[in-house]
RNA sequence: GCCAGUGUAGCUCAGUUGGCCAGAGCAGCUGAUUUGUAAUCAGCUGGUCGGGGGUUCGAAUCCCUCCACUGGCUCCA
């Protein structure tokens, strides 16, 4: 007699299968072709192979390619294909973990003697699309706790072993396909065959559970598809990423550079790039002076004594540059590594009273930091930046209020600059362990609250994490998608209680009484450089108008036509317009060539007809003769376009 | 710092079974041309082949070492 289990669907429907049946059987009751899509199931919550039985009363969804869960589980089942025919190419060697990512999948591999360069992983990928024409089956297995050990030590595996050692029994199983069997939590694909498209995209050394004085893995990145059709659109976004690498584009483009001889990490701002820079700062100092900010400027060094206070020096004394020393003995400086330290002080420089905050001091600082020589990319990771530093004084009761306002900011900032994707994460203390925070339960329950409040009340779109909180207080910090779809990990508003009780910073209540005020740190930007990147990538190097260095490059049709085109370029400059004359001995089609190349906005080709007519003929970058306009009518176009900021396309 | 890879002119790249004075295009300079919407022509300049050491009759090429750059390095079965 045939028992029944209730299956509850999504959409609420409740239907009865026979009990055992697994998702593919109960996928297949509603259409095969739902059940060759299937990839795992979400089991109450759970994911589960899509091939395994379920016994009781449960709901369902499928997870298919278009879910993350379905994604994952195709991943995790290619880095055990991948792990195969690592190990038929390189039999003997021991595997650490291979888990999914939100791009892909890797596997560290200690490949003992073994030695495997990136051509290799051209003959793994072949290997690994043999495997999979296969087909075979991954095969759950549950087993004892004592089974896998005697198993993995048999096999003299101390990696699975030291892993087993960290679970309990009755939790254990295996997963098997072809001639490969792993440790493992599971869910996989039920067959290797849905996997069709393979491409390893890197190796790299990856220490031992992630700490350096451990032995150094292998670990083989890849990424993996149903269709080859979608691997070749990843390899197009690939492509499309590198074009518009920033390091690539702030060389052609003129925007930075880096000397060897300054030193590495050190970036060196050409005009374009430094126009450019100025140009968003001013924006920001604007929107600040607005929003009641009041600018300061502090040194490049500071006594070290100030960083011992801030606690700096402590924690970051081994990452900084080595102090500067001065004929003074036992005097040292440091490299200011924030500018927060040297803030305080200017609080401390008068005596504060309630009726002052908030206080909020703002300044473009400069800061320095030893970053390892690995650690060094571009523009984004760099030893010596500038931040869109500011810090607020407050009393606790402010908390929320201020956070709005600099959410107000950061939505403004975000807005102007065309970025409309983006999401922020709330971090808050560890839900049990409070030992490693600073500051009074109190105090953080207001401001934990205070932040989350603020973030609901603007709508913003937060995820809490908890635990990931600093030990000195909570945080909220803004992540973005750019024009591809990459994410970024932009500025960030931190609540601080250290500093203040470090520096002994105080104000006068409305009891007369001293009390100590909070802090909050907050970077929009983050770093300039930073942001300057991830501004680049983002428009390909199409600036805005409102932000490209040169925006106007006039071309004449000979030599000519230089003294009308002088008149334009006088004309464009009363108008606070950037424009450049192109008065080289060339082609009005090499001009326009090297002007598109360049990315100009505008170009304005001037000759026989123009001079005639009084006008100018009209070239946008990109798409061409815009046909002709007077001079007030360009300079009214282009107005308009920088006043609403608007981006290039 | 560690793993893997790369390093030839300002830029992009040829050249490696070790062998004439190391090449090209672009950029730059000089001259000719005075030009109508993505490259006008000609000539010239420019490199201790990342630095140092070694092997060799001979090294851009092979070995060692240092430096810089690129992709990674706490997403625990």
């Amino acid at each position: 007699m045939e028992e029944l289990i209730n299956i509850t669907f999504p959409d609420g429907a409740v239907r009865q299968y026979q009990k055992g049946s697994s998702a593919i059987d109960i996928a297949k009751k509603i259409s095969e072709g739902l059940a060759r899509k299937v990839l795992a199931a979400d089991v109450n919550g759970v994911t589960w192979d899509a091939t395994r039985p379920i016994n009781n009363d449960t709901s369902i969804k499928f997870l298919t390619w278009d879910d993350i869960n379905g994604k994952s589980t195709f991943w995790h089942s290619s880095a055990h294909l991948m792990a195969e025919a690592i190990q038929s190419m390189f039999p003997g060697v021991k595997f650490w973990v291979g888990p999914p990512l939100e791009n892909g999948f890797y596997y560290d591999v200690d490949l003992g003697e073994n030695v495997i360069a990136e051509e290799d992983l051209k003959k793994l990928e072949i290997k690994m699309t043999e495997l999979a024409r296969q087909n075979n089956n991954y095969v759950r297995k549950e087993i004892s706790k004592k089974d896998a050990v005697q198993y993995f030590a048999d096999k003299g595996d101390e990696y699975k072993l030291d892993l087993l050692g960290g679970l309990n029994d009755g939790e254990i199983t295996l997963y098997s396909q072809g001639s490969f069997t792993d440790l493992c939590r599971g869910p996989h694909i039920p067959a290797t065959g849905i996997i069709k498209a393979v491409k390893l995209t890197a190796i790299a050394g990856a220490y031992w559970k992630g700490n350096e004085n451990n032995k150094m893995l292998t670990r083989i990145y890849g990424v993996t598809f149903p269709t080859q059709k979608e691997l070749d659109e990843y390899l197009v976004l690939l492509e499309e990423a590198k074009k518009r690498d920033h390091r690539k584009l702030g060389k052609e483009l003129e925007l930075f550079t880096f000397s060897e001889k300054v030193g590495m990490g050190l970036p060196l701002w050409l005009p374009n790039g430094t126009m450019l820079r100025e140009r968003l700062q001013q924006f920001l100092q604007k929107a600040q002076t607005e929003a009641g900010y009041l600018p300061v400027i502090t040194p490049h060094i500071g006594h070290k004594n100030l960083y011992v206070t801030s606690g700096h020096f402590e924690k970051y004394g081994k990452d900084s540059f080595q102090p500067i020393k001065t004929p003074q003995e036992g005097e040292e400086f440091f490299l200011k590594p924030m500018n927060c330290p040297h803030h305080c002080e200017i609080y401390k420089s008068s005596p504060r009273s309630y009726k002052d905050l908030p206080l909020r001091f703002s300044e473009f600082g400069t800061v320095y930091r030893y970053e390892q020589h690995g650690e060094l990319h571009g523009l984004t990771r760099v030893r010596g930046f500038t931040q869109d530093d500011a810090h607020l004084f407050c009393m606790p009761s402010q908390v929320k209020d201020e956070f709005k306002k600099v959410i107000d900011l950061v939505f403004y900032v975000l807005k102007s600059l065309g970025f409309t994707d983006y999401t922020a994460q709330i971090s808050l203390r560890d839900k049990i362990d409070r030992s490693k925070y600073i500051g009074s339960d109190e105090n953080w329950e207001v401001s934990e609250k205070a932040i989350i409040e603020a973030s609901a009340e603007k709508g913003l779109k937060t995820v809490i994490e908890y635990g990931e909180a600093a030990f000195y207080g909570p945080k909220l910090d803004f992540m973005l998608r750019d024009a591809i779809g990459r994410k970024w990990q932009l500025g960030t508003i931190q609540v601080d209680y250290n500093l203040p009780e470090r520096f002994e910073l105080t104000y006068i209540g409305e009891d007369n009484a001293r009390h100590t005020p909070v802090m909050i740190h907050r970077a929009p930007f983050g770093s300039l450089e930073r942001f300057v990147a991830l501004l680049i990538e983002h428009c390909a190097g199409k600036f805005p108008l409102w932000l490209t260095p040169v925006q106007v490059k006039i071309l004449p049709i000979s030599e000519k036509f230089l003294p009308y085109a002088e008149n334009v370029l006088n004309a464009l400059k009363i108008a606070d317009i950037r424009a450049v004359i192109d008065d080289r001995n060339e082609k009005i089609g090499k001009k326009i060539r090297d002007t598109e190349l360049a990315k100009i906005p505008y170009m304005l080709v001037i000759g026989e007809k123009e001079v005639q007519n009084e006008n100018i003929a009209i070239r946008r970058q990109g798409k061409g003769d815009l046909g002709t306009k007077s001079m007030a009518e360009f300079i009214a176009m282009v107005n308009e376009e920088v006043e609403n900021k608007r981006a290039f396309e």
